[in-house]
DNA sequence: ATCATAATTAGAATTATATTCTAAAATATA
DNA sequence: TATATTTTAGAATATAATTCTAATTATGAT
């Protein structure tokens, strides 16, 4: 009996192509200037099986987004579970972070330029799923540090805000490279600057 | 004899109705679920009329982020240079930025959402002349306040990050509805955050 | 007021490109 | 090896942006 849903071996091989690809040329052209061609040459795949693995361009640079967001947070929540002291912890989330941007620069960039983008509509369930996941565990830790009176009570809603929101800006400026900060530089400072906010007294 | 360019009495007008239009279309639907036909629809205009005025679709995006960019700016340096200390220099930036948002969220979502747009090239030049001035001019408040020694010194590069980035996430959150805290809290707390961060000792 | 010129409007024709479709090729299973 | 399934290819189609031509409307000079 045919087993089914069978999957040739090269499929992901080739499924990967096409995200690649697709990736450099979002990069490099801009969304609306990507055509499906400059996608198929690069990837040396054809449209049907461009049409074949993914529903549609939108959905394809839906799923790149996903893939880049997924590996992202799953390295986050390990730095940060990893550390119990609170300005340890805050540290290494912001080390993390902008070393993760320093060598992803593709993959940042391309999460910057795509976030607040229509085609998140269709994996709106997905997407949210996996952020409060994400946003769950960060508030454990965080809800940890307030108990134990390391980080000042605020409302919930602007830690991410006040701890994200300084690395997240640099982030932007560095990608675009208007930033002469080197990324140890901006680890540190940004992380004290953190701190100093966020830490009880 | 005729005057060069000159410019009908209802051209002005004609001019907001679409980029009015446009902005809650492309709101609405994403922009590239926007057709010409939504704006023409909503706006009375004929496609001759759109393309009249504006090079193209990507250009009428661009001229939208553009005036909303101005009226923020503008908002912003007079609102920052009025007030020469410190702390409440913050306060004042931090207020003026929630508040224009919240008074004005069609516009924030579409400058949000089009942060990081591509049609942002054709606009370059003009984006960048704003933004130098602009920044230039929060530089300036920024360097009599480390001179006199009310805010640390630190990389220049950092200061805007640290001093806008809570807010924009905040603002991100707030914009798509995630966010409990009122703007008044808001106010409060992430000033005096921003604070906590960049005052001196 | 009227003529000459320029600006604006309208929408049909064109162009570009995302998507669908059909059939062939490759792979897997029995 | 025979048969079902997946994958590939690219031509055909559909959709939507842009261009173009002609008609209309406004302006300024006389």
């Amino acid at each position: 009996m045919k087993t089914l849903n069978s999957i040739h071996k090269k499929t992901k091989k080739r499924r990967k192509e096409i995200i690649d690809a697709a990736l450099l040329c979002f990069n490099e052209l801009g969304y609306n200037n990507t055509g499906l061609t400059d996608i198929c040459k690069r990837s040396h795949a054809s449209i049907g099986s461009v049409y074949h693995l993914f529903k549609s361009k939108e959905q394809l640079a839906a799923e790149i987004y996903l893939e880049g967001i997924r590996d992202y947070q799953a390295g986050y929540i390990k730095a940060l579970e990893k550390e119990t002291g609170a300005e340890k912890g805050i540290f290494c989330i912001i080390k993390y972070h902008l070393q993760w941007v320093d060598a992803n620069k593709d993959w940042s960039s391309y999460l910057f330029q795509m976030r607040h983008a229509e085609f998140m509509n269709p994996i709106e369930e997905e997407f949210a799923k996996l952020n409060s996941e994400f946003m769950g565990r960060v508030s454990n830790w965080f809800r940890t540090q307030i108990e134990n009176k390391s980080i000042r009570r605020q409302p919930a809603d602007l830690y991410p805000a006040i701890l994200m929101g300084p690395c997240q800006e640099f982030t932007r400026m560095y990608l675009s490279g208007n930033s002469k900060t080197k990324i140890d530089i901006a680890i540190k400072e940004l992380a004290d600057a953190a701190w100093r906010s966020l830490k009880n007294k």
